[in-house]
DNA sequence: AGCACGCCGACT
DNA sequence: GTCGGCGTGCTC
């Protein structure tokens, strides 16, 4: 009778698009260091080694595989907490993504390791074993170099099974594993000075001034230290940056090395944040009554709440609001999450935080380097070297910083809530952080505050549902006026010939008199579909991309024409490659354009342009907006970003020159985006004592969002809009999945789409739509279409689900429909 | 995702 | 006759 050893298993998540965790084997000498939310490094396929997430552990052998063993533990504590877990599951099955998927959107690359795994000689035991000959080559080979990867080694070694090899090796512990990161993080340091231990009171200072009586500089440092470390104690000397020592004093190093000779200084090395940190100087301003007002209605709603609304016009003054509440949180000895839209996370709501509330802020930008985002990661896990100082309090991120490891969330705020870009679309995870920040809250019992100037239509109806509190802040703060709104009709003045380029004469004046009395101009151009393009004016030839369904977009710099799809960039021809005619000219309008032209009316003017091309880099962003921050600048011209969180004083009118393509966007979101973008744009216009202009160009002023826009009415938007919404069964009233579907036949990709439709038919009815052609029906060679799937509110979303993954598979069980991809995306925006 | 296996075209 | 193209299926 012999008894089986026990054996565990762990369950891991791969950072590769499959179903479900794989489960291994743990090696006996691992057991003590595997555990849930630790890194181990497995094999996955015939010869990749993998970092992987352990999720689960347990002694159930699986029957119908032989598991593999775990190859190494990369870490000795978890890194991956189990609210993280909880959330990444929930992500997983809610956007219908692989877990893998929404590992490699939660972690760092840093952390995620694919970079590469390198392989060392412990030093210990070769000797002790007998290795056969392969076992030998791979030690000889390893110590060659002393270090080389998994790659590198099972290309030189020639033989089938090195995986193997390498595996007996580590659990020889011959070998080890590490991952090394691509980037190595290197903890910046500063050097600081503090009074050496000899020098321990008063007596000992007043001493030290007596000897350094022919040493001046050597005394005025003493002196400036003991200014700078006020408040004194000396039992606990504080520790002075040298940089701001030598600055203040005015000599230079060598004295203070002198001092340190001298044993009166000791200088330091301090590990410091990459991350500037400013100290805390300035103090959260005082509130106006409205904010106040605000703030105390919110707090009165978290009482009952977990979520409240705060609906606040721009330049109301929300931020100041947000920044009571963060104190107070902070205060309770709680974290504090504040998530901001991409492009609304500029240095000067960063700056403003951080003299607020100094080094407990973290900054977790998808424009810092992934050293910086691995840094703030790591400091949250509480792993930072200066542990007890380490963790930030007040994260301020974008969409991925719902997955940093956070201990005791107490808030999260959720700025600028409606913004589309919350919601994630290109690689899966298809999540919205919004929502998912909701989720992350709840597991904690934390508060969420949505704060917008246009609430989504969901979050108001949720609101007046009594679901979230509301609190409505619809004053300016300090008594600005909002702007008035004028519609100028382009139609009309075509017919009558009063358009200058894509002027109308109201927008004309308005750009004049500001300009006449030294005050600034935004311009705003929705960027969709209004692209350049170039056209040939004998055959109207326009040239399109090769691999997608668009015409290519025409860039002035360089001259060249641009696909916005894949990439694909040609030279302008010559020639029109249809007709031969050299007659090609740039049709459509961007920005581009518009700043060309303007210049032309108004050849005084300093123009300048925003958009995606002039703000590559986050430096000629910045450099832009401290250009027109400081009236180096009249008239900027710009996309979606001009309507983005910038605070201008002098800008006293705004022009919206085509509002139009918004609102013909064939969405269901089509009239919510427009007004949010138009009251959005709107908003810049008139701070301080000035009531500002806003011109609205459109070819159909009787447009009934116009109106609402016009006479700043939320509220009968909302209502209108809400119920279109539910005679055509949308969000609210219904959750939408939107399944697209891709192949690179067009004839399969529509067969295969017409059936997938057929199937949800049996099973939804008329709650599924399509399939239809997207506006870009070919993208990358891929043929598109997409099936828009309706479920109601109280019906299980789950089992809708559920039935939808049973459709693909069985449509992806026909043999001529194996390749289609089908990826749903579950609340699209 | 990556990799192997497998079945069809242009080469020694 | 082979080398290699990428379509398909599997990975604990």
């Amino acid at each position: 009778m012999s008894v089986t050893p026990r054996r565990l298993f762990a369950d891991v998540i791969l950072p590769v698009p499959v179903p479900k965790a794989y489960t291994y084997a743990i090696p006996e000498s691992m057991e003590q260091q595997v555990a849930i939310g630790v890194r181990v490094v497995v094999q996955f396929g015939r010869k990749k080694l993998y970092s992987a997430v352990v999720v689960r552990l347990h002694s159930n052998a699986p029957a119908e595989y032989e598991t593999k063993d775990i190859f190494s533990v990369l870490d000795t504590s978890p890194i991956i907490t189990s609210h993280q877990l909880m959330l990444w599951e929930w992500i997983s099955s809610y956007y219908m993504a692989f877990p893998g998927d929404v590992m490699r959107a939660a972690l760092p690359a840093g952390m995620k390791l694919e970079s590469e795994t390198r392989i060392f000689l412990t030093g210990e035991n070769a000797d002790h074993f007998d290795l056969d000959e392969q076992d030998y080559k791979v030690v000889q080979l390893v110590k060659e170099r002393k270090s080389t990867t998994v790659q590198d080694l099972c290309k030189e070694l020639e033989v089938k099974n090195s995986m193997a090899v390498l595996g007996r090796l580590i659990r020889l512990q011959i070998i080890r594993l590490e991952e090394s990161l691509k980037e190595n993080i290197k903890p910046r340091t500063e050097s600081v000075v503090v009074l050496h231990p000899s020098v321990s009171n008063e007596a000992a200072v007043n001493n030290l001034f007596e000897k350094l009586s022919s040493a001046p500089a050597q005394q005025r440092l003493l002196l400036a230290y003991l200014s700078l470390s006020q408040p004194f104690d000396w039992s606990n000397p504080i520790r002075v940056k040298q940089k701001d020592l030598l600055e203040k004093v005015q000599v230079t190093y060598g004295v203070l090395k002198a001092c340190r000779e001298k044993e009166i200084f000791l200088i330091e090395q301090r590990e410091i944040s990459r991350i500037e940190d400013g100290e805390a100087t300035s103090f959260a301003s005082e509130l106006s009554d409205a904010q106040q007002k605000a703030l105390t209605e919110v707090e009165a709603h978290f009482k009952e709440k977990d979520v409240v609304l705060l609906h606040g016009v721009t330049g109301s003054g929300k931020t100041e609001i947000y920044i009571q509440l963060i104190q107070k949180v902070l205060d309770e000895g709680k974290q504090v999450l504040y998530l901001l839209p991409e492009i609304a996370l500029t240095t000067q709501i960063i700056n403003r935080l951080a003299r607020v509330f100094g080094d407990r802020v973290g900054v977790y930008h998808s424009k810092f380097s992934d050293a910086q985002r691995t840094e703030v990661y790591t400091r949250m896990l509480g792993q930072g070297t200066d542990a007890e100082n380490s963790r930030y309090d007040l994260i301020l991120g974008v969409r991925s910083s719902v997955f940093l490891p956070y201990a005791n969330l107490g808030l999260v705020i959720v700025d600028e809530e409606h913004e589309n870009t919350y919601k994630q679309y290109d690689p899966a995870p298809r999540y919205n952080a919004r929502d998912t920040a909701m989720v992350m809250a709840n597991s904690f019992g934390a508060k969420v505050l949505l704060g917008t100037a246009t609430p989504s239509i969901e979050s108001y109806h949720n609101a007046l549902l009594g679901k979230y509190g509301l609190v409505e802040l619809l004053s300016r703060h300090k008594d600005v006026a909002l702007p008035s709104s004028i519609l100028a009709n382009t139609i009309r003045a075509r017919k009558m010939k009063q358009m200058v380029a894509m002027f109308t004469p109201q927008m004309l004046k308005a750009i004049d008199e500001a300009l006449k009395k030294k005050e600034q101009v935004i311009l705003f151009q929705n960027r969709r579909g209004f692209s350049p393009y170039l056209e040939c004016s004998d055959c109207a030839h326009i040239p399109r991309c090769e691999n997608c369904d668009v015409s290519l977009t025409y860039h002035k710099a360089g001259h060249n024409m641009v696909c916005h799809y894949c990439g694909y960039t040609a030279k302008v021809p010559a020639l029109c490659p249809a007709c031969h005619s050299t007659d090609i000219k740039t049709r459509g309008f961007g920005t581009e354009k518009i700043e060309e032209e303007l210049q032309v009316v108004f050849p005084e003017a300093r123009i300048a342009r925003m958009d995606l091309d002039t703000t590559r880099s986050r430096i000629s962003y910045e450099q832009l907006i401290s250009d027109f921050e400081e009236y180096k600048l009249d008239v900027l011209v710009g996309t979606q970003m001009v309507t983005k969180g910038l605070d201008f004083d002098k800008v006293s009118v705004v022009g919206v020159l085509d509002a139009d393509s918004p609102l013909n966007f064939p969405d269901f979101r089509a009239h919510e985006r427009s007004f949010q973008l138009m009251a959005q744009v709107s908003g810049r216009a008139g701070r301080k004592e000035k009531q500002g202009l806003v011109v609205i160009q459109t070819a159909q002023p009787e447009h009934p969002v116009l109106k609402f826009i016009v006479d700043n009415n939320y509220i009968d938007f909302f209502k209108s809009e809400l119920h279109q919404r539910k005679q055509f069964m949308y969000p609210p009233f219904y959750r939408l999945i939107r399944i697209t579907v891709k192949h690179r036949d067009r004839a399969i990709t529509n067969a295969a789409a017409e059936m997938l439709v057929a199937m949800l038919k049996q099973a939804f009815g008329k709650r599924v739509l399509g399939p239809e052609e997207p506006i870009v029906a070919r993208i990358q060679n891929f043929y598109i279409k997409n099936i828009l799937l309706k479920v109601e509110r109280d019906r299980s979303v789950a089992r809708a689900k559920e039935i939808l993954a049973e459709c693909i598979v069985q449509v992806k069980g026909r043999d001529d429909y194996r390749s289609v991809f089908f990826s749903p995306d579950v609340d699209p925006y």
